[in-house]
DNA sequence: TCACCGTAAACTGTATACCGTTGGAGCGAC
DNA sequence: GTCGCTCCAACGGTATACAGTTTACGGTGA
């Protein structure tokens, strides 16, 4: 079926395999086939191969020395620098903008949505609504990529976003409950506006600064889901099931 | 023909079609489909589609809105953009490397290959073996790339290396006959040597700027490259045609 | 002469068939 | 009982076939 629903095959499958690999449906070390990927989907060896070509791009799965491939494992440590490498990114990019001057439809883009958090997260204290927040936390991102007008740059930072464990959403789920979140949010916003104001006043070396230090909010999200157990109450964290025990 | 040269079809493929739109036999704009692809290679579509993947993640190729394939043109934007990343990227292994400790084995080999490369350069001005150099120089970069022992981030340091024109060699055959060659090579080498002493000294800092402004070397290479003249003497610098008059 | 429309070629996406190789299970020898 | 060998099933890589869509070109009418 070449289409029949205006999205390619392939679109549908690497969305379908990721989720069910994050889920845990697939468990990390597992073998996996074209074939029995395709069967699984319901799809021909064709795109399932595409499908699985993209995942281990992404790092959720590997290959092996005669092409098999496997669910992967991942350490602690590759959570780590998934974010260290998306804060060095997102980084470079506000540095740049700084320098070079912000892309002003990016720089407007990015300060609206800036607004619609604050007015998110300034809402009644039990009515978060964290699908909203989630959205716009993302599409800010999105627009803080765009700012250095570098296609390279913007496609490389969304490409850190994608990489497990570490696109700028990946912990919001999990800690919806806990009072130390609301906190974590603050500081977040607080941030974003840092970064704005420092690309705006081209305050490269502390735009880029702020960047990194906006990822290291995800990496202490990381270590206190890990803290409170990788199969205990954050189990709505897609892909901490694939965190391996040691190290 | 599964085999037969005991490498796979893609590899030789995606080789030979880089060779091409490197060398300016496909030029830039240039609308590449996958069965002229596959024609031109001898093989069929299926491993020509997979090379022709792998270059649109290059940023060799771009796909349209509709799949279809166009040769980039690359801006002298996109060049600097990607050469600096390479040097963000570097700099980030080495500041990781410094801060968590070198991996030992990577640290050694890094440690012998410039001793190797010192050896090149301290050799007669004339007899200055390029070939060796740039095979050196690659093989050190790719080292320093496992410093931090980290496989995330070596495979995204090496990815920047595979760029077109931000491989640490790009622009090595162009500048052989200038005497100014010989003060960057000398120049380069003793980044090397700070690096590995930075990293080895657990100067994380020293060592990400160090790696930053060692990609800054192929800058100037690439802007003394275009001042000669894009389709000028430099003709020999694979890539270069790609980049457009303009910006 | 130019604009618009229709048709046909071409291209991408998907499915399927084929081949050589690899990995592993089962059996036999030590 | 363990190690090694052999054979087979399954898998990846490649080729080819098919369907739907887009594009380009030529023809026609104003």
């Amino acid at each position: 079926m070449p289409d029949g629903s205006r999205t390619r095959t392939i679109d549908h499958a690497t969305r379908d395999l990721r989720d069910r690999i994050l889920s845990g449906a697939l468990p990390s070390g597992m073998h996996l086939s074209e074939t029995a990927a395709a069967e699984m989907l319901g799809i021909s060896r064709t795109p399932a191969r595409e499908a699985m070509a993209l995942l281990i791009e992404e790092g959720l799965l590997e290959r092996g020395a005669s092409g098999r491939s496997t669910v992967r494992a991942l350490t602690r440590g590759d959570v780590a620098d998934a974010i260290e490498l998306r804060g060095v990114l997102e980084g470079t990019v506000l540095r740049l903008a700084a320098e070079r001057g912000p892309d002003p439809a990016a720089l407007a883009e990015a300060g609206a949505l800036a607004e619609e958090i604050e007015a998110v997260i300034s809402t009644g204290a039990q009515a978060l609504d964290f699908e909203r927040y989630a959205e716009l936390n993302a599409a800010f991102h999105a627009a803080l990529a765009r700012l250095a007008a570098s296609p390279l740059l913007e496609r490389e930072a969304l490409r850190a976003h994608r990489l497990p464990l570490a696109s700028p959403s990946a912990f919001l789920g999990s800690q919806a409950a806990q009072l130390e979140f609301r906190r974590s949010l603050i500081i977040a916003q607080s941030q974003h506006r840092a970064m704005l104001a420092a690309v705006s006043a081209r305050e490269g070396s502390r735009a880029e600064a702020l960047g990194r230090e906006h990822a290291r909010l995800a990496r202490q999200n990381f270590d206190a889901a890990l803290r409170h157990g990788p199969e205990g109450s954050g189990g709505d964290i897609p892909g901490l099931a694939l965190v391996s025990a040691q190290a």
